[in-house]
DNA sequence: TGTTGATGTTCAAACGTTTGAATGGTATAT
DNA sequence: ATATACCATTCAAACGTTTGAACATCAACA
């Protein structure tokens, strides 16, 4: 039998094997082979011994259902994009990891794009979401997520979105994200508990949306102590859209706070880049964490666990987040057929303190010596 | 005109808006509309009127052309698959990016997908690749990356394959590498240069690719310094997945050397978390870098930045192999009709030295004394 | 008057798959 | 004998798009 060479030939022209230079090669219908091959409840009906003709015949000619004519013939991709605001923002990584997991699970296939921070490729690969047919969308906005109408645009092909990482409730969009407000409260409570009391704070950029809830917890969290955040030592980062900027930020400030001479044995920094960034500064002055000065970060990426000494900081539930928000958006293609809109709920997920050795009780008589010869090194 | 009416009624009746409402709103074929608005050169032959009418129908109905019918019409995807095997390797995300910018460029679209160092994934996702038509694919293989036939499926589909991190010309397959017994030279001359002698190195898992060239040249360029390289201070990492485990690998192996009471001023890690594990040994010991002893890396990713010090290491133009990558892929798909098979390639990238501050002279008078009471601490 | 050549639009087939309905069987029950 | 049920397979239409060929109209030229 030269099934195989007709199959080669087939190829040849055509470019891929199709079900009919399958069914060709078996003598068999179109039909029957499809049956077989996506196993419909038809295949049943199917003796075994054709089923395994077919299949044997498949696989000897490499065929691969081509998803574009099954897409367009079952009216369903299986397809869920993800639109990472900035894939290279460590952030992300785990989330779509979780994101991955469940709709693997579910069957489902996950489109990803990354608009690298750019709006132009937010909007670009929006549409392309759209026109490849995605069933749902779930948007990463892990840094500045300015507002787009083209999420408009997809509701107006009734594509559900969900939103990590930013509450877009008022939108009438799910969103998944930490609780930031516990989180502030968290970290500065570390540090109160461990008996720090003059306490630097730089805060998230205005556009982010983090930051205001992450200063409102530990504002809150420094309240209840009865402790005033010197406003001396209260920082904010710029605008940027380089996630990368809050590493310079951290070094920045760091210098500015023990140039201004204002005493502090701790350093809240907005997110983990930010915090390294500090404690580079403060290495540069011959300082050393937490001997001199305790650090704390937030997020919990991979390079505050690594350096040395390893940051303290709050963790995000990132894989949760993205197995959460992956599973509210199946729900809703499952409801999909019910007109009453699934109503868009906000999902805040509990933040955990990681205690690294970058915090450390203050030493009680550099509690107000920081402002010491910042050149001088300690050996 | 109630032309949105029609389209809104189709809209929950289809769920997606198509050529055939876009035209049936016009009052003309469903061909003019493809027409226009695929810009076929027939177009110039539709009155400007007509066109207006018809791109402002378009966008008032929210009309996204279904990539699956073009996909399917056309014969042509206009995607690349990108098959990571293990995207949350720092490694991945810059060559991605190279990888996305040059692929944009020439419009086609780059469907990635994270093996997450599972077999079985990538397995499952080459096929994905195949059945979603992808016209070639680029493998990025950062971490072990073991024989997989299903590459001979791929190319039994005569789709064309790249490979980035690994020299698979032997299976002619083209390959885009970064040379890594030039940068194990550079990172070994670095250090002798500095003035070092007793240096240890840690090799990589002898699974990887990268271990042994790496290996090659960080001897030969001792060899050329008329330097022996002491047996007692070489250390292999273990064959693991987990591209993390490098860390762990450089913790440990740090405080075996220090254990061993064999003298040494530097270090050669295999890359940048195994040189970050090593800081943390040492520094664990009581002992400094660059003070006591030099740390170099390999890769220079992010961690190796910001981390304090900054790890001095061999930089990997990461972003110009994906450029590189993508680049030959498209130069082959141009060349698809030619029979002849344009031979597969091998692309050797120089690496650079990135000078930080985890490499210094050593101190002369502490070269030989490395093996002072491991625990002592400096203050 | 007929030919050629634009211009503006439509026809109809095809891409590869799925699937409800239909086909022709054979065996069992009525 | 006819009806019923099941088995194994095929028909044919449809999904949304593209595109070579065709059509109709009008103008200008031989």
């Amino acid at each position: 039998m030269n099934g195989a060479g007709i199959g080669n030939m087939t190829r040849l022209e055509r470019g891929h094997v199709t079900l009919s230079d399958v069914a060709r090669a078996c003598h068999l219908s179109v039909s029957t082979v499809s049956i077989v091959l996506s196993e419909a409840p038809l295949s049943r009906h199917v003796a075994e011994a054709t089923r395994q003709r077919i299949r044997v015949m498949a696989e000897r000619l490499g065929y691969h259902p081509d998803v574009h004519a099954r897409s367009l013939r079952r009216r369903r991709t299986q397809t869920i994009g993800v639109l990472a605001f900035d894939m290279s923002d460590p952030f992300c990584i785990p989330v779509v990891h979780g994101i991955e997991e469940t709709l693997q699970a579910a069957k489902y296939f996950s489109l990803q794009v990354n608009a690298q921070t750019q709006r132009m490729l937010f909007d670009r690969y929006l549409r392309m979401l759209l026109e490849r047919r995605a069933e749902g969308v779930i948007v990463i906005a892990s840094w500045v997520f300015e507002e787009t109408n083209l999420l408009a645009d997809i509701e107006k092909n009734n594509v559900p979105v969900v939103i990590v990482g930013r509450d877009l409730t008022a939108r009438r969009i799910t969103s998944v994200l930490v609780d930031n407000h516990a989180g502030g409260a968290l970290a500065m409570r570390h540090l109160l508990d461990l008996g720090h009391r003059r306490i630097a704070v730089i805060r998230g950029p205005e556009e982010m949306f983090d930051s205001e809830p992450r200063w409102q917890g530990i504002r809150d969290a420094a309240c209840a102590a009865g402790i005033q955040i010197d406003p001396r030592l209260t920082f904010q980062l710029p605008n940027q859209v380089n996630p990368r900027s809050g590493f310079e930020g951290g070094l920045r400030f760091a210098k500015d706070m023990l140039a201004s001479g204002v005493p502090f044995t701790g350093v809240l920094a907005f997110d983990d880049l930010t915090a390294l960034g500090v404690v580079r500064g403060l290495s540069e002055a011959g300082l050393h964490v937490p001997g001199d000065c305790s650090v704390l970060g937030f997020d919990d990426i991979l390079s505050a666990a690594i350096s040395t000494p390893g940051i303290t900081t709050i963790h995000q539930p990132l894989h949760e987040m993205g197995t959460l928000a992956a599973q509210r958006l199946l729900e809703t293609l499952d409801h999909k057929g019910e007109s009453r809109a699934p109503k868009a709920r906000l999902h805040r997920l509990g933040p955990e303190l990681v205690v690294r050795t970058s915090s450390a009780p203050p030493i009680p008589e550099t509690e107000f010596k920081s402002q010491r010869s910042p050149v001088r090194v300690d050996k």
